[in-house]
DNA sequence: CATGGTTTTATGTTCATACATAATAACATG
DNA sequence: CATGTTATTATGTATGAACATAAAACCATG
């Protein structure tokens, strides 16, 4: 047998990935155990149970008590993707953020909204629809509904400078959310703030969310045509 | 000073994201270090560090030698996608699966594909276009390209009961990837193929993959209208 | 006051050991 | 032979000690 010498977690994990790339271990092979492998890298077993771990996150190990760990016969890519305040977004593509409020009130949320948040069809929400802009061009509208009465706090806003997005995120805890991505035609309404033509295809990213059991707000941010939104696996 | 008593890295994660959602340590603020926090949880400090590297993970804290650990003043929300086989996507819906190749052919590669994988233009792809069913009725139209060079084998498959999307997957590895989500316009045969009018918005997913440095394969996925990507955060 | 070297400190990681736990395999018992 | 009990085994996790490493803080020196 031919023993390596791999002091850290990484270098393991690094082995072992290349042994999966290589078709060394097959999609849904049993690899060896914790104890063999450290005895064949000469290093701890506390080592490789580190790395196989992270493996096992990113889903190209299955690992189960007294069974063993196995190649993923089926291989999940997992693409992460990072939903950061608009703003910076904006900011971090090296362009200049605008913002315009386009609309504030305080009224009864429609039925498909409160269904989803599960609360009461009486209950006010505070309904905000803005513009966020890059480099003077529309990027992203944001049409938010938020739970009055869990977050009283949000009356006082005017969300005239500073988006809800941005606020809420600074000054409301959520315990848990559910996002949903799709595809949608632009209404008459959102080409006329996005500046595209009736219809257009419309990157759009919905969020609920909750602190406990308590909901906090829905939103539907709609992206300008030809959005894309990428990661890395 | 409250000593708790919370001997599992995952009941020291938990009080510490208590804190975080009960803003009783703030938004960009310092929390105690390892040492402190191992005193009051009375655990060792390989306890906590294995909670808070977690939370890191997870984009929660901030962490830098000797800087110390703070909670994340930017909370970035990170969705993680399960992009699997499309036939087991269908099936885990409880639907039936159906699959038709609707174009299988050998040519060269349009520019923005084999620039995309960093190709020469002159090499050859396997193209395949191919319709994903669920219970009869379209679900996906999937449009790959093939990189015959690095990939020869797959020449020699027919793809008409097995879709490229699974042979590749079982047959071939990859060691890197890209992927964009966006919403298209159905062009006259994208609306054809999922039976909707032209230009109806659609989810659209772009992955490129490598194998080491050698590209593997591009295809763009189009989901037919009010498909939905969800998940948890 | 700028600059560069040194100390200090918090996180990062390894290790050996020990025990916990889930799940399979082996066995006994009716 | 079915069924319940008991080993066995591989992963899961805790611990204290030790050393590595990045980065901030301090200090000396010109």
């Amino acid at each position: 047998m031919n023993v390596q010498t791999a002091q850290t977690w990484q270098s393991v994990q690094k082995e072992v990935l290349r042994r999966i790339h290589a078709r060394e271990w097959k999609l849904g092979d049993l690899i060896p155990n914790e104890a063999e492998l450290a005895k064949e890298f000469g290093c701890a077993r506390t080592t490789v149970n580190r790395a196989l771990q992270s493996l096992a996150e990113r889903g190209l190990l299955e690992r189960r008590r007294k069974a063993g760990t196995r190649v993923a016969a089926q291989p999940v890519a997992k693409a992460t993707l990072n939903i950061a305040v608009i703003r910076h977004e904006v900011e971090d593509r090296g362009a200049r953020y605008g913002y315009q409020l386009a609309l504030r009130e305080v009224r009864v949320a429609p039925t498909h909204i409160s269904a989803a948040l599960g609360v009461g069809v009486q209950d006010r929400f505070l309904h905000v629809m803005a513009l966020h802009l890059s480099n003077d061009t529309p990027y992203a509208l944001e049409d938010r509904w938020i739970n009055t009465i869990h977050v009283p706090d949000a009356l006082e806003q005017g969300f005239r400078s500073i988006s809800a997005n941005e606020w809420l995120l600074q000054n409301v805890p959520y315990t848990r959310g559910e996002i949903s991505f799709s595809a949608e035609p632009a209404s008459v309404e959102d080409a006329k703030h996005l500046n595209c033509p009736e219809n257009s295809a419309l990157l759009a990213v919905n969020r609920l969310t909750w602190d406990h059991d308590q909901s906090v707000t829905a939103v539907q941010v709609l992206f300008a045509p030809g959005h894309q939104m990428r990661t890395q696996i």
